[in-house]
DNA sequence: AAATTTGTCCGTACATTTTTG
DNA sequence: GCAAAAATGTACGGACAAATT
């Protein structure tokens, strides 16, 4: 454990999710109780409750009595996440701050609830780095972009400069899909050009 | 406080929520401290202060040491909150439970972080039972509803079933623009009525 | 039935921040 | 300017209940 400033239950915490996301711990898997994080980190069971509860609010962890605590695992039958961006308008250009713990509050409630949301008036700019965290956090498990016709393969790049799990995700379905998805677009959209990252195909207008 | 079922901390919480709801907490005033709670409540810090940090989350109260903890203030300049919701397509009616968690997460970030969001794809059954909620906890400065032809004014009843503050608040605003937005929609909504519910003139798609 | 694990609740101690005398 | 008081921030430890294995 390093000994770096901070409160002690967040640098446990930092150090827990860290591990989770290297692969240590997988979805599903069980973390180690709370007396065994006690002997291993030397801290007491308030710090580590704490910890926990901090990453079950997050979404990282779940917690049963019982049982224990286990790394939450990743939808990904039926129905999954999605969160689509808009390059249109210029309302978020006022802000851009604002707009990454959005993005990554609904990114975190709809990957654990299976939703599909829609924002629009996202700058270009922005967006970029919004979506480098997205896919850096994997707080959603899928990236649709509508974007008006000025942008290009670039804008996805960020998706593929980040961990290697997210890469080999994304990446290549990203690859797969680029092309597909050009022709048949949405009635409504039909000024735009979709872009799609993910794992099932995103809700039709007609049924 | 009622004996009612249910974990102290969270009855509490429910108790302060409820009494700075009702206004007797307003924004930008202080609460009683962690003793002052103990006292009234009869309840150790470590419920009283667990209370107080589960509102903290929720963005409701803002604690700072040495002073105290405060309710939140409500933005009322420059930015405000908007919350959208589309009642067109089907894909929310396969997930309702989930919607109103999501609909209240964004509005906790959008009431914190002066934002707008747009969402697709609620039905009207649920909506009716997400906006109760979203107006209740005022996890949202204003909602702007983008309705198909079928939505009425007893959809906004809602809004005006709910506790005092929000009564005055939003109805009045409400009757005040039903008709004004009537009238000129943008152009990509053309098939949609849009009633508006807030305090700030929507985003222009052409600026 | 026993052991394990989390959920709730309690009380304490000290540090940090802010206000006040 | 400084010391005291008040409030929150962090951390510890323990007790018992509830759920699961």
């Amino acid at each position: 454990m390093k000994q770096s400033g901070g409160p002690m239950y967040q640098r446990l915490r930092q150090d827990l999710l860290a591990r989770i996301r290297r692969g240590e711990f997988t979805p599903g898997s069980l973390l180690p109780s709370e007396n065994q994080l006690c002997k291993q980190y030397g801290v007491s069971v308030t710090t580590a409750r704490r910890a926990f509860l901090e990453l079950v609010k997050e979404g990282v962890v779940q917690r049963k009595a019982g049982v224990g605590t286990m790394v939450a695992p990743i939808v990904r039958h039926a129905r999954l996440s999605f969160l689509s961006i808009d390059y249109e308008g210029d309302a978020w250009r006022r802000t851009p701050s604002a707009m990454g713990e959005i993005v990554s509050g609904i990114g975190a409630a709809s990957w654990q609830r299976d939703a599909s949301f829609s924002m629009t008036g996202v700058g270009s700019d922005e967006a970029v780095g919004y979506l480098r965290r997205l896919a850096e956090e994997r707080t959603v498990d899928g990236v649709l972009i509508r974007a008006a016709d000025d942008i290009g393969e670039k804008h996805l790049k960020v998706l593929e400069n980040t961990r290697p799990g997210v890469r080999s995700t994304t990446a290549s379905l990203m690859s797969a899909r680029f092309r597909e998805t050009r022709p048949r677009r949405r009635a409504r959209l039909r000024s735009l050009t979709s872009y799609r990252v993910g794992h099932v195909p995103m809700q039709s207008t007609r049924p």
